[in-house]
DNA sequence: GCATGTCAAGTTGTG
DNA sequence: CACAACTTGACATGC
């Protein structure tokens, strides 16, 4: 892990790529519509789409700021359709790319002034251990892009799952051992595994992130649908544990169930936290938990509110 | 204007 | 065997 943002203690929420209140949205394209275009064209209007994300990234630091939240997961179509095989293209391309550029490092400075941790968190495409080569080049590609975002912006960490089973996890881990491997710089130092809901359980990945040195991000909702023989208490241990020795502040996700425990399908994300859902042994904690609730900014302020973690500075309605 | 269908990519589990 | 669910919109199209 190339840094450790934080100089508080205790605990630090975080919000997911996006905003419910605060008008600050992040605007994308698809290939299908940039293939209309003449390549001139496609590049002038991504651009455009690059530019205003960047800006939008640095109004959202400074609304996060403002709302006293101390992590934010950026969205990975934040430069869209960067690495895709048809349309893909460097910021050199890119008509303003300069002015891109100027405005991450302003993002870069600012998170950094008001320790905003940064995070990322690549989607369900992104899967090292698949015995698919293609499926794992174009994966590599993705997390380059990935890792050289993350230079120009400070960003902590790199987050993904293990990916499938395909009948043996340990063959499945084995792989994706080998290509963690040989992966760039930027991106093996700050990728991190993240338990999941159907595969792998935290008991699952402990041992091989203990052996390569990778930290564990913790997922409890997760864990409670997907469970092993761990507690909870047992599991955060276990993941600290792997933090600490990379010397950086432990990361870990929260969500409540949007139907209840009881119902069928616990899986699916509500709109707030359920203050019982959250660990009695996290509270006395440090460390940065990612909170995935629907009503985004709103939903990190009522858990911060009800865990009474709202500093002096920032509480205001 | 507003409603609706569509969007690069993988894997698993369900119907 | 086809399709939805993960993250979950936002955009493009057509009325």
């Amino acid at each position: 892990m190339q840094l450790a943002t934080s100089s508080a203690s205790g605990l630090r929420l975080g919000l997911c790529c996006l905003f419910n209140s605060e008008p600050i949205r992040f605007r994308t394209t698809t290939a299908k519509a940039l293939l209309a275009l003449p390549r001139a064209g496609q590049l002038i209007k991504l651009s455009e789409l690059c530019l205003h994300n960047a800006k939008s990234l640095q109004a959202a630091l400074q609304a996060l700021h403002r709302l006293g939240i101390g992590a934010f997961r950026i969205m990975s179509p934040l430069f869209p359709r960067m690495t895709h095989p048809d349309v893909g293209y460097g910021m050199d391309d890119l008509p303003d790319g300069d002015a891109i550029l100027t405005t991450l490092e302003t993002c870069r400075l600012f998170a950094q002034q008001q320790l905003i941790r940064l995070s990322f968190h690549p989607d369900q495409f992104v899967v090292l251990s698949s015995p698919s080569t293609q499926v794992v080049a174009s994966s590599v590609q993705e997390l380059a892009y990935h890792g050289w975002l993350a230079e120009k912006l400070g960003v902590d960490l790199i987050n993904i799952h293990a990916g499938g089973v395909y009948g043996d996890k340990f063959a499945a881990l084995q792989r994706l051992a080998e290509v963690f491997e040989d992966l760039p710089e930027p991106v093996k130092s700050r990728l991190t595994l993240e338990n999941d809901d159907v595969s792998y359980t935290p008991q699952d990945l402990l041992p091989f992130c203990q052996k390569h040195q990778i930290p564990l991000v913790y997922d409890v909702h997760h864990h409670r649908c997907n469970p092993d023989q761990l507690t909870i208490e047992a599991a955060t241990e276990q993941a600290a544990e792997l933090w600490a020795a990379k010397g950086c502040e432990q990361y870990c996700h929260i969500s409540s169930p949007k139907t209840g425990w009881g119902s069928p399908n616990p899986k699916p994300h509500a709109d707030y936290i359920t203050l019982d859902d959250f660990p009695d042994c996290w509270r006395s904690r440090t460390m940065t938990t990612d909170v995935e609730a629907k009503a985004k900014e709103l939903a990190v302020r009522r858990l911060m509110s009800d865990l009474n973690i709202l500093t002096a500075n920032h509480c205001q309605h």
